[in-house]
RNA sequence: UGCCUGAUAGUAUAAUGGUAGUACGACUGUUUUUGGUGCAGUUUGUCUUGGUUCGAAUCCAGGUCGGGCAACCA
C-alpha cells in the first residue's frame, strides 16, 4: 500500500470501512452486459474495481449482467473474457445473473407474498401515463389491488409462458407519489419469449436490471458495488429491495464515467459504426475499444497508466485524447525497437561512396543500455524522406538543402551538392558527398552538424504498407454536439501508405513494438503478412518543428 | 414547476477549518547521432453573494451554471 499518493473517495469508504472492522476484506465487481465490446470507458472501471481489492486485499468478481436475451451473445462474453486478460487482470469467481434466475424468481415470490408486488396488465403506454411525470404524483390502476393468491398465480402463469409478450408484466409496490420515478412501482419483470445465450429456452420471463444487480451483488456478497453517476438515482431502489429481502447488505457507490476528447464512449454509438460501416469492426484501430486500442498498438500498461492518471471522482468530465496518447509514448519509448522506414522516398545519391555496399550497427533503443544493435545495410543509393530536403531552406531548418551538412542517422555526415527535378519540376533526386572519417561510433572528422536523418537503402529496401491513424471525429466534444453525432466524423482516420522499410523489419517477431525513427510507434496489424507487411501507426512522435513551422 | 447530483488553472485531480499542490497541455532554456528522450524553469485556478470563524476551496444560507431522472435497456 502506498501511501504518498491521497485516495479518492471511494478508496477512502473502504479504507474507514476496514478500519472499523465493518468487512475484514472487500470483495467488488466488473458487471458487463454481454451486448458489445470493452472501451476504454470501461476499462476505468475495470481499474478501479480490480485496483481496489489488489490495493486493500480482497478479490473482484466477473460478472456478466445477462438479464436482456435479445442484446446478448457469446462471442460478447468471449471478447470480454480475452480484453480483461489482456489487461492483466484475474478475476475471483466468472459469474452471471442468469446463474441466478432461480433464486431471482424465488425473491419476486417473497415480494408477492408480501403483498410488495403485483401483476400488471397494462400496456406500456398505459404504464408511462399512470406514472405521472417528474412534477404530478402517478395514478394507480385497478391491478394494483389484485390480492396475494391471484398475482401469485398469475405469476406463476407468466413463467409458464401462458401469456404473449408485453401482455403483463410484474411490478413492485412501492409508491406511485413518489419524486424519485424509479420508485413509482418500477416493473421487475417481464414477457421475453426469445433464447437466451445461456439458458436457452429455459425461461420467458426476465427480471429487470434494478431486479437483478443489487440481489446479484448480494448473493455473491459484494461489499462495494461500483456504478457510474447516472445510477444514482437506482440506489434507492437497489436498496428497497436489498431491505425486502432481508439478504446481505451490499453498498453501491458512484463515480462519473469517463469522457475523452475526439471520440465516443457508448457502446450503442459504437455498435452503430461497425453496423453502418463507418469503421471496419469492433477492433478497427480507430475504435476506442479495448480490442482496437490492442489492434494499434496500445499496451496493457499505458492504459493502466491512463486510468491511474485520469482519477476518480463524481464530476463531469472529458479527457484531454492528448493524456492517452502521453501514456502510451512514455511506454513505448522505453520498449520499442528502433526501425528506419521512409515513407515519401526521394533518391538520395552519395557520388562519393566507391565500396558497393557494406553493413553498419544502430542501436535497437537509446533509452534500453541492453537493447543492443541490429544490422543495417547501406549503400550509394539510398531513400530519404521528401520533406528532409527542401530546394530553397528556410531558417532554422536543419536537414538538406544546397550546401547544407547533415547526418544520416548511425552512418556518416553527407553534404548537399546538386539535386535534380523531373518534367513536372518535382525534385527527384539529391546528390551528396560523405565525409569517410565521420562514420558513426568513429568519428573523427571534428564536424558538427544540427540534423539527422532516417534513410534506407534503396536495393534493400522492403516493401511495407502504412496504417496511418487520426481522431476519428472532428470535434472535441462529439458527445455533446449538437445533432448526430455522425455528422462529425472525420473522413479521413485512416491513411494508407506505401513505405521502403529497412531489411531488419522481416525477421522481427509480429508482436514486437516499433519506433520508425522520426515518424512514431507502429505495431504490426492483424492482416500483416511476411510477403506484405502492414504496421498500424499506434501514435506520432511528438513534432517541435511542426509546431515550430506552424508559426 | 419536482427530485437527485456536481462546481478548484486549458483538461483532469489533491488539499478532510491552517502555505492552494500534482499531472497532462502550452511556453522558455538546456542536453541529444530521432526537431524524439532526458533535465531545468515559466504560465494560468477555488462559480457567485452573504454569513460563522483569529483563519474558509473546505462549515452555513441564498443564487448561478452543468449533468441525470418519466425504456417491458443496462
Amino acid at each position: 500500500m502506498s501511501e504518498e499518493k491521497s485516495l479518492n473517495f471511494i478508496e477512502e469508504i473502504i479504507s474507514q470501512d476496514l478500519a472499523s472492522g465493518k468487512y475484514a476484506q472487500i470483495l467488488t465487481r466488473f458487471p458487463p452486459e454481454p451486448n458489445g465490446y470493452l472501451h476504454i470507458g470501461h476499462a476505468k472501471s475495470i481499474c478501479l474495481n480490480f485496483g481496489l481489492s489488489l490495493h486493500f486485499g480482497g478479490g473482484t468478481n466477473l460478472r456478466f449482467d445477462d438479464t436482456n436475451p435479445t442484446t446478448e451473445e457469446t462471442e460478447y462474453v468471449e471478447s470480454i473474457k480475452a480484453d480483461l486478460k489482456w489487461l492483466g487482470f484475474n478475476w475471483v469467481k466468472e459469474c452471471y445473473a442468469s446463474d441466478y434466475f432461480d433464486t431471482l424468481y424465488g425473491f419476486a415470490v417473497q415480494l408477492i407474498e408480501k403483498g410488495l408486488a403485483y401483476v400488471d396488465d397494462s400496456s406500456p403506454e398505459e404504464i408511462a401515463l399512470q406514472k405521472g411525470t417528474p412534477t404530478a404524483a402517478g395514478t394507480g390502476n385497478e391491478y394494483r389491488n389484485r390480492s396475494i393468491a391471484e398475482n401469485l398465480e398469475l405469476f406463476s402463469n407468466m413463467k409458464l409462458g401462458k401469456y404473449e409478450d408485453g401482455t403483463k408484466v410484474l411490478r413492485a409496490k412501492i409508491d406511485l407519489a413518489n419524486p424519485n420515478m424509479l420508485l413509482r412501482d418500477p416493473i421487475i419483470y417481464r414477457i421475453k419469449k426469445a433464447h437466451h445465450h445461456r439458458t436457452g429456452d429455459k425461461w420467458c420471463i426476465y427480471p429487470m436490471y434494478d431486479f437483478a444487480h443489487g440481489q446479484s451483488d448480494s448473493i455473491e456478497n459484494i461489499t462495494h458495488s461500483i456504478c457510474t453517476l447516472e445510477f444514482i438515482p437506482h440506489r434507492a431502489l437497489y436498496d428497497w429491495c436489498i431491505d425486502q429481502l432481508g439478504i446481505f447488505p451490499s453498498k453501491q457507490y458512484e463515480f462519473s464515467r469517463l469522457n475523452i476528447t475526439y471520440t465516443i464512449l457508448s457502446k450503442r454509438k459504437l455498435l452503430q459504426l461497425v453496423q453502418e460501416h463507418h469503421v471496419d469492426s469492433w477492433d478497427d484501430p480507430r475504435m476506442p475499444t479495448i480490442s482496437g486500442m490492442r489492434r494499434r498498438g496500445y499496451t496493457p500498461e499505458s492504459i493502466r497508466d491512463f486510468c491511474d492518471r485520469i482519477g476518480i471522482a463524481k464530476r463531469e468530465n472529458i479527457i484531454d485524447f492528448s493524456l492517452l496518447e502521453f501514456c502510451v509514448r512514455e511506454h513505448l519509448n522505453k520498449i520499442a525497437q528502433r526501425r528506419m522506414v521512409v515513407t515519401d522516398p526521394i533518391k538520395l545519391v552519395i557520388t562519393n561512396y566507391e565500396k558497393g555496399e557494406e553493413i553498419l550497427n544502430s542501436e535497437n533503443n537509446p533509452e534500453d543500455a541492453q537493447g543492443g544493435v541490429r544490422a543495417v545495410p547501406f549503400s550509394k543509393e539510398l531513400w530519404i524522406e521528401r520533406g528532409d530536403f527542401m530546394e530553397e531552406p528556410t531558417k532554422k531548418y536543419f536537414r538538406l538543402g544546397p550546401g547544407l551538412m547533415v547526418r544520416l542517422k548511425s552512418a556518416y555526415i553527407v553534404k548537399c551538392e546538386s539535386f535534380e527535378k523531373d518534367a513536372a519540376g518535382v525534385v527527384q533526386t539529391v546528390y551528396v558527398t560523405y565525409v569517410p572519417e565521420s562514420k558513426s561510433g568513429a568519428d573523427t572528422s571534428g564536424i558538427h552538424v544540427k540534423g539527422t536523418l532516417h534513410w534506407v537503402s534503396a536495393q534493400h529496401a522492403v516493401p511495407v504498407v502504412l496504417n496511418e491513424y487520426d481522431r476519428l471525429f472532428k470535434v472535441e466534444d462529439v458527445a455533446g454536439a449538437e445533432g448526430d453525432f455522425k455528422d462529425y466524423i472525420n473522413e479521413q482516420s485512416l491513411t494508407k501508405t506505401h513505405a521502403w522499410a529497412e531489411p531488419a523489419l522481416l525477421a522481427d517477431p509480429l508482436d514486437a513494438r516499433f519506433q520508425f525513427i522520426r515518424k512514431g510507434y507502429f505495431y504490426q496489424d492483424t492482416t500483416s503478412t511476411q510477403e506484405a507487411l502492414v504496421f498500424n501507426r499506434t501514435v506520432t512522435l511528438k513534432d517541435a518543428w511542426a509546431k515550430e513551422q506552424k508559426k
